[in-house]
DNA sequence: ATTATCGGGTTGTCGGACAACGTAAGATGA
DNA sequence: TCATCTTACGTTGTCCGACAACCCGATAAT
């Protein structure tokens, strides 16, 4: 009897060239490193004038599907791990969480991540590791975002040992995160940075053994180093992370 | 002695447009639900042609930085935690990840995030996953979609309990992703129904007893019962999600 | 008071135009 | 013949001007 209608879409046209070249992306018609045709063809091709192909392309510019490549003709790309990680965590900085929220998250995945790094991770990774770790001899007391990025750094390997790109992704939007309230810890906690090394030296023995358990309780202390950190330089832990 | 000087910049104008208003709204200048001035306005200000503006509000569209609110005009919007992980987990999606990452992640926080929900769920989110579960009863055997919806909405729910955004946002990115696997399991494999009902029923006797390790426990049988419809319906745990 | 009509303002789309830049092909030199 | 320089062309980024469709608020009609 009373049948329901759809609601009739009236999506402005710019939104149907993102949309249908997303969706060939997506389903593998359009490879990634493919070239696209340039934005006189495709406002042929859809019979649309290019300056409204144009406002599509910028939508899949920001949506990391595209990207401007020599000759500035748009090549295809299957976004990398680290720049979808990148947007996440943007997006998530967006929304105005805490410190307290990004720790307790932290808490619950890096542990069991590095037990599953431990079970997985190459010689070269543990090379990688132990040749990063070294950068802590030579680095300038004062030298904070020197050390934030390899702090960040460190969970970012980790992460890429569990070899699993669900993981992976979770986890660099996740550490994108710890570097702002690092650089706050960092100006009043002057023993940060060797709690830091120790801790990490603990982990790369234990990945490098395969001892998962190690791994994942150094880690639990490595990140509760963070928090005890924040809370020693005085710091809110309901601020918010940016 | 011999500066070393950034290389300068030359972004086209429609991308400063773009990191501009993305700055303000991201630094507070612009609060969500404030509405943007006209694009013959915002033109008007950058001293730059509607079309430049424009393609630089279609970028923040497709950032979920703004939207269009009655009367058309653009809106500021923080997204929520929904979209965002929309976003996000298109762009796993997009990575090609198979369904032995996706399982591997959720055996991971899954268990760990009922924990955290056991420890904070409401009374109303209690009667809400009891109001959800009820649906059951009265489910068609064969309508896989409403039964795909109950999955996905129970661990969705999981998830607002743990009231954290971080988490939140994560694990609902991680749960869009069952979807599409669990359909496919569900036509080989008639027993799930059930099992995903009794599963869930513990999960929640859990969760409003506040015991912890329970939900945990069984949150942890849940996810490897996924897994084990995937097997038993023959499919093959390295195929793409999507 | 409710409904119908009208006007102004805004967006979505269009067509055309041009400078800057990179590419590639052709011209020039060793 | 091969390398290098020059030139013509194609593409992008930006601009201008224009118009229909649409939404909202104000006014008029029932």
């Amino acid at each position: 009897m009373n049948h329901r209608f759809e609601p009739i879409a009236k999506e402005p046209a710019y939104l149907k060239v993102f949309r249908t070249i997303e969706a060939d992306i997506l389903a593998g018609r359009l490879e990634p490193g493919a070239s696209l045709p340039t934005e006189g063809e495709l406002s042929n091709q859809f019979g649309l004038n290019r300056s409204t192909v144009r406002e599509g392309i910028r939508q899949l510019e920001e949506a990391g599907l595209v990207e401007r490549g020599a000759a500035k003709r748009l090549i295809v790309c299957r976004p990398e791990a680290g720049s979808v990680a990148q947007r996440a965590s943007r997006s998530l900085a967006h929304q105005g969480v805490t410190f307290i929220d990004v720790w307790e998250t932290l808490v619950l995945v890096e542990p069991e991540a590095a037990r599953l790094a431990a079970s997985r991770c190459t010689e070269e990774q543990i090379e990688a590791f132990e040749a990063a770790h070294a950068a802590f001899d030579t680095l300038d007391a004062d030298d904070h975002e020197k050390l934030v990025e390899l702090a960040v750094g460190f969970f970012q390997r980790v992460a890429e040992c569990t070899d699993n790109d669900v993981l992976l992704v979770t986890l660099q939007s996740l550490n994108m995160l710890i570097a702002p309230p690092l650089r706050l810890v960092l100006g009043r906690a002057p023993r940060a940075t060797r709690r830091i090394r120790d801790a990490q030296a603990m982990i790369i023995e234990a990945l490098s053994k395969g001892d998962g358990d190690k791994a994942a309780e150094w880690m639990l202390k490595h990140v509760n180093d963070l928090k005890r950190g924040f809370s020693v330089a005085g710091l809110d832990l309901n601020d918010k992370v940016l």
